[in-house]
DNA sequence: CGGGCCGTTGACACAAATCAATGTCCGTGG
DNA sequence: CCACGGACATTGATTTGTGTCAACGGCCCG
């Protein structure tokens, strides 16, 4: 009966339920969220620095980048954020920005009003939950890049940046070549690793060697476990095979 | 009228009430709360990779690192927790641990059961988001752990976390010299910072011309605005001095 | 007294940064 | 239609920051 305003909300009511449970009556009230679609170029901050915002952005295609700076102006992505996830939803807790958002590629963002997101979490408990996990999931990746940037080589940095966008894809890794898009350019990729892109254009053409391509932004991955094992990766903290969850016992439908 | 069943759940309330609004009611409920204090032990994990966990701790005194590896037993510390803090609170919505947790020094941790933290947070949504918050404050530290592993080097990462655990000890820094305890080895600071501890040594030498020293776990910097600028270090992520908050407007008294 | 843990130092190796130039592709405007 | 400029990729020569290996010293505690 109550459908989407936004065909997209789908999306992101898709994301929720992937790792936490809600109730029909719940999910509607995802679904009747407002929200107005915002187009958003290459390189150009949509959140920037120190900015008030007053709502949530999903990402309904494209990617997009959480930029930091250290004073010498060295860029530092971190974060990443592929379609179907909400850069900033922390920000409806904590709305001051501490880092900006760009997009990598030109990108579609759906803009969600925060005043709306607080309502239905003050209200449905489950939604709140489903909420702050979808931020711990993130926050684990974010652990994750501490470790990758802090206590791998380059090699390793690059192949498991890599292992963990193809499984954040989605990508069908049971077959040879894994293949996915990755709209990042050779720049992009050493400001996620904390490297030099001088140096990521040597370790990738390396990388060739093990059967990893880039090319046009699409990446082909002759030999998957092989890169794992380089990248020393291991999927657990994306918390994407995990079932969904609900702690709230008492459910409203 | 209703006291705390454990004293120092107090502390645990402060903590939560420094960045968010709670009412009389709300804060009574947090005081209720069950816990139990454990003792740890230095280098001893007590929360352990991929366990399961059914309790949050809460730091009431020591010093607790969050630590990972890489495939050659590299370790990391992703994160570092002082009294007050409350090193995996995530895990009331996400309880399986993808780090381990460890005192540095001896610590004294109080538990506190899932169960209970659940329970209040599904009825008080001003507390479910007063813990959704402080978990959110985590990941901007975690967000700035990247940018300092990533993009400094070891000179302006080991001062920007001797400023950072200045700033979160709320350490007076208006008059010279600063000082603090900080019971980390150097090995601790290496695992930190994504260095060796060989190199921390070298680098610890060399800030000693700056006015930094450590001397039996007791760190003394004597040109506090110096040691900002070799650190590269803006607090604004720390949410220090940021007004305490509350967006649940319902509040229920 | 002895053994660990921690800090310290030196010689050397090596990964990655830096500097600089060239190449390729592509869109745009003359 | 071609010339040009800009973004991105590529490569080589060289420097530099940090890691590695190894040894030694201080200190505390059993």
């Amino acid at each position: 009966m109550v459908q989407a305003q936004q065909p997209n909300l789908q999306r992101f009511l898709d994301r929720l339920t992937s790792r936490s449970i809600l109730s029909e009556r719940e999910q509607r009230e995802i679904l009747d969220l407002p929200a107005h679609a915002v187009h958003t170029r290459a390189n150009e901050d949509f959140v920037r620095l120190g900015e008030q915002v007053d709502h949530a952005s999903f990402v309904v295609e494209g990617l997009v980048g959480r930029f930091d700076q250290n004073a010498n102006g060295g860029r530092q992505i971190t974060a990443l954020h592929i379609a179907g996830d909400i850069p900033d939803l922390f920000s409806v807790v904590q709305p001051t920005a501490t880092s900006a958002l760009q997009a990598l590629s030109s990108a579609t963002v759906l803009r969600i009003p925060h005043e709306a997101i607080r309502s239905i979490a003050a209200r449905w408990p489950a939604i709140a939950e489903a909420l702050w996990r979808d931020c711990m999931v993130d926050s684990m990746i974010l652990a994750q890049w501490v470790v990758n940037v802090g206590r791998r080589d380059a090699r390793s940095r690059i192949s498991h940046l890599l292992c963990e966008m193809a499984c954040r894809y989605k990508v069908d890794r049971t077959s040879a070549p894994v293949m996915f898009d990755l709209p990042m350019t050779q720049t992009h990729l050493a400001d996620a690793t904390g490297l030099t892109p001088v140096h990521v254009n040597r370790v990738l053409r390396a990388l060739r060697e093990d059967g990893v391509e880039i090319r046009h932004r699409t990446v082909s991955i002759s030999d998957w476990p092989k890169l794992v094992e380089i990248g020393d990766f291991d999927p657990g903290y994306l918390q994407i095979d995990t079932r969904p969850e609900r702690i709230t016992l008492r459910s409203a439908t």
